[in-house]
DNA sequence: CATGCTTGGATAGTGGCACTCCCCAACGGG
DNA sequence: CCCGTTGGGGAGTGCCACTATCCAAGCATG
């Protein structure tokens, strides 16, 4: 198919694709003459899930690029490239160590991931997962303001998410391929965050209603 | 203390204090001379607050306005606050009416909350909070990808949310007075998003990594 | 009282981002 | 042959979160 075909099929506009394909989230059609080029199903699938990065998951373009370049980087096995994916997803500002406040959240992240029995805090020989650096800007965050949370406070979250894991992860492997697999993993872990997020404010606002009434 | 103490322990530079004066997120200290303010630790509190919600929650300036002003809005009552102050937050595009899977995340979505018994979605009387209309579009485009998501596959994170949510409200009800409670209430919607995206990301690293091996 | 630094307020400018507009040369159907 | 359409590419736009500059009014010191 043509680009103007893409476009309405997709419901992006031309110019936009064109940005897209200049900025490497698209790979080039096959080029027919000097002119033209042709798309396929491929191509529309691929736009799809851009679209819904951006726009759903709201992470920026330069951040889906690497995703997406991570998703079919025929070098890393399926475990890494699902990793060096969701390594490329934005994570906020990385904790401030000149802040005493960071301490309290590494004591804290390292003692829960401990408690959880996870293994991917800083290491001797691995650096960080970048949403480990997140977790203790956000705990850090919460100390300074005058919220603490405990290790006490935080387990039955990461609980609470390792059942979700259980359950994102038996989702992935319905799929055959390991192409297929991983692009699954990155949508889901994208797509399922504003999910969660809607459902935990609309759980709040349920049980605040349930303990102050009215609506 | 001046504006410039105010700056050395916040850590915000002057100019962005001003910029918030001017953008309504602080309030003017109090003149003491034609060109002179003086600030105190609420002033500071409140900075600590705005740059909390600014830079970890990722909210626009012009969100944490709405949402700081909903805080301390006399005429509501606390859940009425609350709500607002929620409501206030950003919660991406509306679902588009005009897409057939808009029509399959609707579906799902009130199947889903009426499985598990709350009463947020639209209704006659009250317009459907916003974090509906963001349940919708996340589960359209999860749809529009190819990964239907099921109010079975759902409910569980429901449920988990639901008790999630009861135990923010626990640490809310810690609070004595009403204006506590609803800032605390608003910081720890906010703050403790990427703690839970963070949590729920190193849970699937560790999942993955037990499954698939290696690290 | 003169001088020179600081303060607070206002206005204009900066850099990044995600597009979006416009032009051009090359097709290609009638 | 000719005129509307296509794809490529660079420049421009609008928004956002600051940030730099300017100015008049303090205050502090000699």
């Amino acid at each position: 198919m043509r680009l103007a075909e893409l476009s309405t099929r997709s419901g992006v506009s031309t110019a936009t694709i064109k940005y897209y394909l200049r900025e490497g989230l698209l790979h080039a059609g096959r080029r027919v003459t000097a002119t033209q080029a042709e798309y396929d199903e491929g191509h529309l699938r691929r736009l799809r899930l851009v679209r819904a990065l951006i726009q759903v998951g709201g992470i920026p373009v330069a951040s889906a690029r690497e995703v997406l370049a991570a998703l079919q980087d025929g070098d890393l096995d399926r475990n890494q490239r699902l990793g060096s994916a969701v390594w490329a997803l934005p994570h906020g500002p990385a904790p401030d160590d000149d802040d005493p406040a960071t301490e309290v959240g590494r004591r804290t992240a390292d003692a829960l991931l401990d408690r959880l029995d996870w293994d991917y805090g800083p290491t001797a020989d691995a650096p960080a997962a970048p949403a480990y650096g997140m977790l203790v800007t956000a705990i850090a965050t919460l100390s300074r303001l005058g919220y603490p949370c405990s290790v006490e406070d935080l387990e039955p979250y990461g609980r609470a998410m390792e059942r979700m894991a259980v359950s994102d992860l038996d989702l992935v492997e319905r799929y055959r391929t390991p192409e297929e697999q991983v692009e699954a993993a990155v949508a889901l872990t994208v797509l399922y965050e504003p999910v969660l997020l809607s459902l935990r404010r609309l759980a709040q606002a349920e049980e605040s209603r349930r303990r102050f009434g009215g609506r």
